[in-house]
Parts: structure tokens; sequence; C-alpha cells
DNA sequence: AAATATTTTAAACGAATGTTTAAAAACTAT
DNA sequence: ATAGTTTTTAAACATTCGTTTAAAATATTT
């Protein structure tokens, strides 16, 4: 019986992770791969049979990445203010940590929605229900603006994840360095958390 | 002299606008597009010179469309508030008749920055400073928020196209067709008005 | 130490890639 | 109609693609 967990393996798919986060499926080559994890070429179809089932593998570790930290933040037992703020301050933490992430997601599933969509929905399903949950009961106590959570995601990632996207653009267009971008996307994540509580608690400041 | 302007050069083009859109330029073939357009794989070169050349133009006409758009809105002299609503409408109009646009132009930069990046610049500066130095103005005066533009657009921008960018995604995940779709991003977009304009302008309900 | 299993390697595979060629077809002008 | 120009075509080009092979190297077990 094969035991696999040997380094070999881990080397590969974590190279494999950086350059498909940096080309896209499409744009990445198995010698990219290979001349990343500094490894003979032969190598990745030994351990992963193929790119394509690498790739899958890479796609839905990622997408549990991008998912799973906002999605044991919902589950939370704590007030809709705070999770909301939780929600920005993790969403912040993890485009900080893989600014390409979210346009790596999005792009491979523009390119292969039917591979790739049956992955999403189970935790799009588990993200939503908790929190419209949430939202009608407060609503219903008229303490919040009514709204669906259909807009209310897409308020918050929308506009803090607009500029990660784009962090090489507006990086390079306005002359940053690291620690000047870092400067500035926490600005605005502050921003979206007045903008956004703002928003949804109306009476409040 | 060569005078080109035949109708197999334009629906090369058109074709290969269509393509790039759907697949980006590493997914996309020559024979893709000479296929997409329903002509001779060979005349991709022989009117474009080579498949890079050709979606260097189509890049550029995308970026002019969607930069072109905002911009033109930004040189009417109108209140702040009216070009914020009237920017969110135009964008909106704009994401509805090409959803893709968005997440191909990000996609591309992020894929070939060097390359694109210098298209981007000209609009870049032509877009932020009028509506900064708009924004420095009524600031000063007390009668908005004191917000960079480089925080504005994000938030208005950022949570207009994020339901754009998913859009085959959101639809199948929700079981939408084109219609619901529609009438689930107007709901949005009105929602993104009120969302700016609150944060914006602070007394004003 | 010998035998067996696993990992790594260099080389090659056929298929697909962007591009070019040279001739045929279509068009324009004389 | 004829000559010259432009457009279109089928075929092939060299290169790169993902993948496979079979042997060498290494590790493991007996």
């Amino acid at each position: 019986m094969k035991c696999i967990n040997s380094s070999s393996e881990e080397k590969i798919k974590e190279a494999a992770k950086s350059v498909f986060l940096k080309k896209g499926f499409a744009g990445t080559t198995a010698r990219d791969i290979a001349d990343a994890a500094g490894m003979n070429i032969a190598l990745t179809n030994y351990y992963f049979r193929s790119k394509e089932r690498l790739f899958v593998e890479i796609f839905q570790d990622l997408l549990a990445l991008y998912c799973t930290s906002t999605l044991h933040i919902l589950d939370q037992p704590i007030g809709l203010r705070e999770k909301i703020i939780a929600i920005i301050e993790e969403d912040y933490r993890l485009m900080k940590q893989e600014p390409s992430l979210v346009l790596f997601i999005m792009t491979e599933i523009h390119r292969d929605c039917e591979k790739l969509l049956p992955e999403m929905s189970r935790y799009k399903e588990a993200m939503t229900k908790k929190l419209a949950e949430q939202l009608r009961e407060e609503a219903s106590h008229g303490t919040i603006r009514a709204l669906g959570v259909e807009h209310l995601l897409p308020m918050i990632l929308g506009s803090l994840q607009f500029i990660f996207m784009s962090k090489n653009m507006h990086m390079k267009l306005h002359g940053l360095n690291e620690a000047q971008f870092e400067e500035y996307t926490e600005k605005h994540k502050n921003h979206v958390i007045e903008l956004v509580t703002n928003y949804l608690f109306p009476s409040s400041s």
C-alpha cells in the first residue's frame, strides 16, 4: 500500500499553488510548476495524476481557505454589529495574507463554471443561511434596515476585496511600497466598517 | 498602400473580443478565435500580425469602454451627489451590457502588469484628479465626510461590480434567469446609491 | 546483504500551440 | 478580357504542451 506524504509532494503542491494563484490554470504550464518546485517534471503526474487534478485539489484548498474563515465567524453567537465587524476584520486579514485569492477564485469559476461550482455551493448555503436568519430577525424588531444577505455580503466583500484584486495596479500607479499599501488598505477597511454599519444601523452614528 | 477596413477584419475582432472576454488571453487559442469568427485561421495573423497584437488592441478598446464612460461623467459640472449617482448608474449600465468586463481587465492586468499598466495610467489620473478636487473642496466646507477618492471609488465600484464579476456563479447557485438576475442587480444598485451617499453626506437620510 | 518497493530521472511521446507559406480565389483596375 | 492587387485557403512549420515510459537511484523490508 502506498503511503504518500513525502515532502516532494508537499513542495510540488505549494509551488503549484503559488504559480496557479499568479498565472491561473490556463496560463500555467506543467514545467512552470516543476521549475517553481525545483523538481523533475514527471513528478507532478506521479503524485497528482494530471495538471487538472492537481489544480482541482488546490482550488478546493483555496476555496476552503476563503470560505471557512468567514464561516466560523457566522457561527459565533454574537450580535449583528460585532459579527459584521468581525467578518470585515477577518476578510481583511485574509486579503492581506493572500491578495490574489479572490481574483483567482472568480476567474477560475468564470472559466470552468460547471466543474468548480459544486465546490462552491455547499459553502454558499452555509454562509448565507445563518446570516440571513439573523438579518431577518433583527429587521423584524426594527433595529436595523431591512437588507438581504445577498446585498449585504457583496457590499462588504466587494468594497473591501476590490482594492486587493487590483493591488499590483494600485501600487504601481501610485508608486507605493508594501508598507504604504498596507496603510492604505487598513484605512479602507475601517471606512468599510463604518460604511456598512452606518447603513445597516441607521440610528447610530 | 493597404487600406484595411474589410468586414473580415471586423468579424475577427468582434469574435476575438467575445472569446477573450470569456476565456482570457491564456485560455484562448488562435483556432478558438477563427472558429468563433467563422474564418480561416491564417486570417487572424494576416490582419493583426499575432495573437498578442490582436489582444492588446482589444484590451485597449475594452479598457477605454470601461474608463471613458465614467470619465465623461466626472467632467460634467454637476453637484457631488448627482455625480456619484450618475457614476453608479453609468457603471450599472455598463456592467449590465458587459458583465465580464471588470474581471477580464483585472485578470489580464494581474497576468501582465508591465505591458498593460501604461494603458491604464492615463485614465487613472484623469479619473481621480477631478473627483478628488471636488471631494476636497466640499469636505473643506464641511458638507461631506472627509473621504479620499482612493476610498470612495473602490466603495462604489467594488460593491457594485462584485455581483457582476460573479454573475454566472450567483445565477446558478440561486437558480436565477436573466430577468431575475437583472431584478436583483437593480435592487443592489439602488442599495449602493443609498449606501454611498448616506456615508458621504452624513446629515441627510 | 539481498530482495523488494518506492522515488526520481532523462528522454521521448503524440497532440496542440502560434505562426508562416505558397498557391488559389476574388476583386480592381486598365 | 487582361494584368495586377488583395483576400482567402489548405497545408505545413517549429515549438511547446501535458503526459508517459523505462531505467536509474534511493529507501524499505526481509
